[in-house]
DNA sequence: CCAATCCGTCACCGTCTTGTCACCGGCCCG
DNA sequence: CGGGCCGGTGACAAGACGGTGACGGATTGG
């Protein structure tokens, strides 16, 4: 379970990174919002904590880019009082709030409670109804036993499909997150991936293609 | 879109009923724990609003009970300042609070977070009356449960339609939005796409389309 | 060093999307 | 009445897009 938190104070990101340490999860950190987009695209972090106050810019800018290229669950800090900052950053896309100065152990319950109501349970297994992908082991399990074993590529693609399971996921960031932002005309590559995935699979769980194909928009993964 | 509202003060009921329903929620009020698990399972809802101070046993009870039989988000409402009963909420299974006093666009901004949260909604939606646009999937949803795909023109014909319901939408600012301002006399493109828009309409709902055109002006969606 | 695997690239096919043309009927106005 | 403008409809074709097979360079593992 990994958490990006994104703040310039050091005492306070020192402070929260020690009691989501302790609690298990392992920290990412950022103190401004390029740092923060950058760390956010290289390690997918299943929660973020973001200050709304950083040097460059506005937290804003930061949730708005993250909420352009993911679901994953934003929870923004913010200094007490300031309930238009909040209900923007709501309106935003992110998902909840603190008020600082806070508990460690509130932060923990909310922590928590955002984490369970995006179900998301360990960082490098993900789940989705049946099937259930090792990143580390580049493996991908069925609820039956049978497992099968993935290219580096392959893991990427069904890593973001896996995360967004039952949503569609664009061509475009499905080209990003595999390959990086090069020519985004590349579509054949992503094509022939799709297609080397769906061989595998077939040959592991007959007749069941849990690859959807969204035409014009991209791909899903059936729930 | 079903939101059960769950407090003793009549006057607070009603506004927040007031509140979602403007905003195109179905509202089921209870006033007490008993006729509020009821309702539940009744009504089966997507949210529920959940005072902590009953008459009757406490909020928690009914959070409790709830979570027991159902993973819908729970959103506690609760007066300032008694953050233990906040901590020990969200460990009951609460997904979010609201401290009371709370103006009507801090409910619906938590809401539609919470709501966008679940799962439930999705981000880039946009609602008029009994269909939903979803601008990412490029689908349109119908309250009675079908959709229907869109190509990327139809999506972009029907987020300005959607956007302005009820309201007419001169044939110029329909090809600035679709096309973006080439050759501004080309109506037959419009013409074209309006035709093959409400032929797909036809067969998802047959009898009954809601695109109207305003001879000599442009096209609205009718409310 | 050899064989297997990975993966970028090309070519071809069928389907869907979209721009274009041609024609129809209704309406207004001289 | 007849021409012009408007919107609706059908048909066609170019192009985009997804699926598939094949080739070959690069990398990996024995």
């Amino acid at each position: 379970m990994k958490i990006l938190v994104v703040d310039d104070d050091p005492d306070l990101l020192a402070l929260v990174a020690f009691a989501l340490t302790n609690a298990g999860y392992a920290v990412v950190k950022a103190a401004d919002a390029g740092p923060a987009l950058a760390a956010f695209d290289r390690e997918l972090p299943n929660l973020v904590l973001l200050d709304i106050n950083l040097p460059s810019g506005s937290g804003f800018d930061v949730c708005r880019n993250i909420r352009d290229r993911s679901p994953v669950p934003v929870m923004m800090l913010t200094v007490r009082g300031e309930e238009e900052d909040l209900v923007r950053a709501l309106e935003l896309g992110a998902d909840d709030y603190l008020t600082k100065p806070f508990s460690p152990r509130t932060l923990l319950a909310r922590v928590k409670a955002l984490l369970r109501r995006a179900g998301i349970e360990s960082a490098d297994m993900l789940t989705a109804g049946p099937v259930s992908l090792d990143l580390e082991a580049q493996t991908l399990a069925f609820a039956d036993g049978a497992s099968l074993r993935l290219t580096r590529l392959e893991t990427r693609l069904f890593q973001i499909l896996i995360a967004q399971a039952g949503h569609v996921v664009t061509t475009e960031r499905l080209l990003a997150h595999v390959w990086g932002h090069r020519g985004s005309g590349d579509r054949q590559l992503l094509k022939q991936l799709v297609h080397r995935l769906r061989h595998k699979l077939e040959r592991a769980a007959p007749g069941n293609d849990p690859l959807q194909t969204e035409s014009g928009v991209g791909y899903r993964l059936k729930t």
